[in-house]
DNA sequence: ACCTATTAGTTGTATATACAAATATTGACG
DNA sequence: CGTCAATATTTGTATATACAACTAATAGGT
């Protein structure tokens, strides 16, 4: 499945899906080791960053519904990796003291990952590519 | 929720997801008025410019694995969009009448989603990060 | 102080997509 | 020729995410 063979990858609707889609298996296979998809490993990196951070903030920070955080914070409480607690209509999302052993790993495969996106996208190339994406999807703010 | 106001937003997975996302979204809305998701709506025209195309073909046109252009395939049948015709191993999809009278509809919607991403994605700066994006994804092929 | 509007979070449900396994057909080789 | 491998497609099931509706709680205006 050649992209560039596909008479409509040159629409941006097409290279953003596949490219996204792509990067996600590459995020995938590099969280393996922790048994996290990458969505719950960036989710308990941002909690272990900064015990008692709430949902909403979660949300602003990893680009997801509310809703979305709630589920995947419902996965990590199952694995004992995160607690919450709720006061009033604010809830606070802590580390738990497994999560914390995992630190270690959890930075292994960050670096994995890291390693893996430069090799794709090098440095002056990739940031670029970084910028121009974020710029587009700035202007499509809601 | 400001792309640009997220610490992970630096990084090609949130960006690439964030993207994809926002996206897809955009491209739902210019497909609203013939009813169909915008993955429907490149199939039912993929198959009208290609009348007898096989569910592989489209398959690597749309950049979508073979099990998921069965199910779009599914879907546009129930709505009578599409017929298949099978042969031993190989299936034919050819668009049906009612498909044909949609042309036009399906050709404005088109033009109201590439004039949304021109907007936001003006020639030359959107060609070169249409090009980045696809260099990324062609360097993440299996 | 009381009602009301707003906000934070969760739950029910839906969509988009994929992987793995099943099915069925063809082709090739002994 | 018959078996076995390869190919095309579909089905069963799972993941990631979202929207809309709901619950609960706080904050402001009168």
């Amino acid at each position: 499945m050649k992209t560039s063979c596909s008479r409509f990858a040159q629409c941006l609707y097409f290279m953003s899906g596949a490219l996204a889609r792509k990067v996600e298996k590459l995020a995938q296979e590099s969280w393996a080791p922790v048994g996290l998809s990458p969505s719950h490993a960036y989710l308990l990196l941002a909690t272990l960053d900064e015990p008692g951070i709430g949902p909403g903030a979660l949300a602003g920070q990893l680009q997801l519904q509310p809703s979305t955080i709630t589920r995947l914070m419902q996965k990590l409480e199952e694995k004992k990796l995160i607690v919450r607690t709720t006061e009033g209509k604010l809830t606070n999302v802590y580390p738990t003291p497994k999560a914390k052993d995992l630190v270690p790993k959890l930075h292994a495969c960050l670096e994995d990952f890291y390693g893996r996106i430069e090799a794709l996208a090098p440095p002056p190339e990739g940031g670029a590519l970084l910028q121009a994406m974020s710029r587009i999807a700035d202007r499509l703010e809601d």
